[in-house]
DNA sequence: GTGAAAGCGCTAACAA
DNA sequence: TTGTTAGCGCTTTCAC
């Protein structure tokens, strides 16, 4: 708008070089890429006068030009979440290592802002999507219209069993088996297992571990000890089993849905009395980086983000270059967790394999 | 390559709906903008007709033809690490509300992949970029030839004082102060500084900020008492006061660069029968959430990690929008950090304003 | 070995 | 009220 003393230099562009050179665009743009069909020699002064003007290819019009943007897309409930910053660390990995740029956006489990950001990350900018979706997402058309567009995408972390599409998903039944088949090699023998609302499908699943865990060593199942807590904080773990302890609920181990609700139950524990692990077992779930630096040290399960982050990038791109939609290409991904002995919950000298 | 059977619907174009109609390209562009100029009824007809086709416009060709992407690129030293998510949180929250996309990378404090993301992030795809540059970046020649070619950018948490660009950081060195200040309120008197190898930015503006109070309160400076780590791990923190104990260096209390530094610390003090906070006091830096899970509980300087990257993503869009170049506008922010008091600092009542 | 020209999907100035 | 056309920067086929 306002006068401008200094001249800003536009960028140059192929036009700029071939005027000055004298010479028709395509062949400074042959020159530049280094076409066999263009003499040494012009290719040199094509390159250095290129340099000197400090030419950056137009990628918006390589991408119009190509129809494709080497731009992918993350949508994930959660920024601020130690393992979704390792799943995205390993999402960048791969897709710095294939040449791509990676766009991140945060839903906060709200469905409408899932909706609007796939909508509007579908436009044409980005060649495929990785998406987790929220706890709230029962409702999923905006998923099925994504794959009758035939926009690549692969859901990661959280399973969306209705949908017929790429995943990529931890064992959380496994995982949750083995954490318990260890409580119980441990000789805890009343496990309670602290989870959220029971809605998300990692929920169920680490349920059913749970519950086979207990099936499997003939340990009878108490309804009572399966909470359900509205929110998986520190505080309500602390606050769940404290009610348990005061209601005189026998109950002597806790395995948690996540290691927040896990350091609850144990500092609820010990604040009444029951030496950890002694009198009293705690597995959590996730191992975050807190699970080491409570006393005593944290059990949990750990699960691979970064792997994680990895394998969904890799089929996404894999989708994308090979023109496969969604559709196509149903392929689950189940990803191992690993069991952490820590302190919390190690009073026997057993083996331990995952 | 292969054939196909199943017909894949290709994405419908503005043409696609201009022959369907017998109408002009133009004319669709129009209607579906809803120009005044176009005729309700065939607004409708044509309304009616996108509809149908699932008819989204092509991001690729509006970005080409405005030279605008609505895209912002963030370069991070780390992924998953709190503070930066909580940074870019902010970044998210700020660029959702104005509709950019953000694309994400790390550089992992690697000047060569910094240099080359922020190379690749710069061949037209974003209209800014948000830099947070790696502790070894001394060489700036590559946001020198940023500002250079005009491209916005806005430097952020690492200042870079060599570079006339706008920057949003923290005060480190009230923040530092002020920690300082409140130990040597809670009546500390040989208090040591843990620090990483002293480089950054940062790390200087907060011994700044410690030797700052020391000589306000005239305690003298004892020189032995600043320790440069080479990490700045809870590992670290625990070797170098177990290190100092050992050595008989008179000292109740430590200010650390970092929350894992001051929790090492704190553990390392207490392992050696030290009671924090009657005998020794620490407060760390950054206010992780693991500050609030350590016991004691741990007190720290909070950065502003969302207002941070709010902060920055404002004005980089100001840029953008105005088409200011990072020469022009070169304004320094300085955020507010709060000292947040809890149990391994606090022997004394006192009134502690931030 | 090099140039001319079409076209990627869309917008907007100009024409009718 | 609607159509025509040029053009955004680049690649690529075809022609010479």
């Amino acid at each position: 708008m306002a006068a401008n003393f200094c001249v800003k230099m536009k960028r140059p562009r192929l036009k700029d070089i071939a005027e000055a050179l004298q010479i028709s665009i395509a062949t400074v743009s042959r020159a530049l890429k280094n076409h066999p069909d263009i003499s040494d020699q012009l290719k040199l002064r094509v390159r250095q006068l290129a340099d000197d003007l400090n030419y950056e290819p137009n990628n918006m019009a390589l991408q119009f030009k190509a129809q494709r943007s080497k731009c992918i897309a993350v949508v994930s409930p959660r920024i601020v979440h130690y393992y979704f910053s390792t799943i995205l660390k390993g999402i960048l990995q791969e897709a710095e290592k294939q040449g791509y740029q990676v766009a991140v956006c945060e839903t906060g489990h709200e469905l409408i802002r899932e909706v609007k950001h796939i909508k509007a990350l579908t436009q044409g900018l980005n060649d495929g999507l990785l998406i987790c979706v929220g706890n709230n997402t029962t409702d999923i058309r905006h998923l099925e219209k994504l794959q009758k567009q035939g926009i690549p995408f692969v859901l990661f972390d959280k399973d969306v069993s209705r949908i017929k599409a790429p995943k990529v998903v931890v064992d959380d039944y496994t995982g949750a088996m083995t954490a318990v088949e260890h409580l119980i090699a441990q000789g805890y023998r009343h496990i309670a297992h602290l989870q959220d609302n029971g809605v998300a499908h990692t929920s169920q699943k680490r349920l059913k571990g749970y519950l086979s865990a207990l099936k499997k060593h003939r340990i009878p199942y108490d309804e009572s000890l399966v909470l359900q807590l509205n929110d998986i904080s520190i505080a309500a773990g602390y606050e769940a089993v404290e009610q348990m302890i005061r209601s005189g609920k026998k109950m002597d181990a806790v395995f948690a849905i996540t290691d927040e609700l896990a350091i609850g139950a144990m500092k609820a524990a010990m604040a009444h009395g029951m030496a950890v692990p002694q009198d009293f077992g705690v597995v959590g779930f996730s191992n975050w980086q807190i699970a080491t630096l409570v006393t005593p040290s944290l059990s949990t399960v750990a699960q691979p983000g970064v792997e994680l982050g990895q394998t969904a990038t890799k089929m996404l791109i894999q989708m994308i270059e090979n023109e496969q939609s969604a559709e196509e290409y149903h392929l689950t991904r189940i990803l191992k967790t690993q069991l952490i002995v820590r302190d919390s919950s190690f009073r026997k000298r057993v083996v331990v394999n995952t």
